[in-house]
DNA sequence: ATGGCTGAGTTGCTCAGA
């Protein structure tokens, strides 16, 4: 089963970029974040060419701001938008559109877009806190959750081109990354660090100053899996071709396998194009990027 | 300390992103 999360940065301005991706990775799963449209004007747009693809579709959505989403083919049930004692902002009782759950292929995957935070001594900073810690005591079932999205946190200094110069701002700070950890204290695994613990990988890059030619980005964008999945994960990687050419989103989709056979066997994932498959049982290590 | 892109709506400007 493969699972992708992609900050499409508008989904209405990505479309040519979006359905190409799509026929070409051919995800399972995909999960969704700043679509910046209300549910009626997603469906107005992609109702269509998903159901085509064989997608199911959840969008939760608020119209220019946020908006998440999952498309499935392999089960879509049980969706929930947000989740328990998810707080507001700028209004504390008026919820955002920032998460969107359900359970796909046995697994409760969420499709997340963690609030920003802007400047670490603002109320914004404080919602981008409470918002995780309602997240984190929400999970019901940690062993077989996924979540998938714009976390807004840069796990360590090897996640973000230039430590020195974020000191003090947003993404990288201490409480912001003990947040994250406690997504770890319930046995989610942050997989793609995991499976490439010393490279240089990232899946955010601003769009102004050639960013992205220098790589010179941030690794915000995560997938965290439960201990039931971990041990299943045949594939994790930036699929950063997504990121190059015309009208890219500044982040690039996150891309995992998880092998749903007993025997070990990849079953139905496709691998990279630029990787043609060994297959024949030996797990292969691909790469942590796809250019 | 930079706001050098991009997208959306309140358009020829502001806000937000990270």
């Amino acid at each position: 089963m493969r699972i992708a999360t992609w900050n499409v940065n508008s989904v209405k301005q990505r479309i040519p970029r979006f359905l190409p991706w799509l026929d070409e990775r051919r995800p399972d799963v995909v999960c969704l974040q700043e679509t910046k449209l209300s549910d009626e004007a997603f469906d107005e747009v992609l109702g269509e060419a998903l159901a085509e693809r064989g997608y199911a579709v959840a969008h939760h959505g608020q119209g220019q701001w946020n908006g998440v989403a999952l498309l499935s083919r392999v089960g879509l049930d049980d969706v929930v938008n947000g989740f328990p004692d998810m707080p507001g902002y700028p209004d504390p009782g008026t919820a955002e559109a920032r998460a969107v759950s359900a359970v796909c292929g046995g697994l409760r995957i969420y499709s997340l877009y963690v609030p920003n935070g802007r400047e670490p001594d603002s109320d914004h900073y404080d919602y981008k806190l409470r918002w995780l810690a309602a997240l984190a005591a929400g999970i019901a079932d940690p062993a077989t959750t996924m979540l998938c999205g714009d976390m807004n946190i840069a796990p360590t200094d090897a996640d973000v081109f230039d430590p020195a110069s974020f000191v003090g701002h947003t993404h990288v700070t201490d409480p912001e990354r003990a947040a994250l950890a406690a997504f770890g204290d319930l046995g989610l695994r942050d997989v793609v660090r995991d499976r490439w613990p010393d490279e240089r990988v990232f899946s955010y890059w601003d769009y102004r100053a050639g960013m992205f030619h220098k790589d010179l980005g941030m690794r915000i964008d995560l997938i965290l899996a439960g201990a039931d999945i971990t041990g299943r994960v045949a594939a994790a990687w930036v699929d950063r071709k997504a990121r190059k050419g015309t009208k890219p989103s500044d982040h690039a989709p996150v891309v995992v396998d998880i092998d749903t056979a007993p025997d070990g066997d990849v079953g139905p994932v496709v691998p990279p194009p630029s990787n043609p498959a060994k297959r024949g049982g030996a797990t292969v290590k691909l790469p942590h990027s796809v250019d």
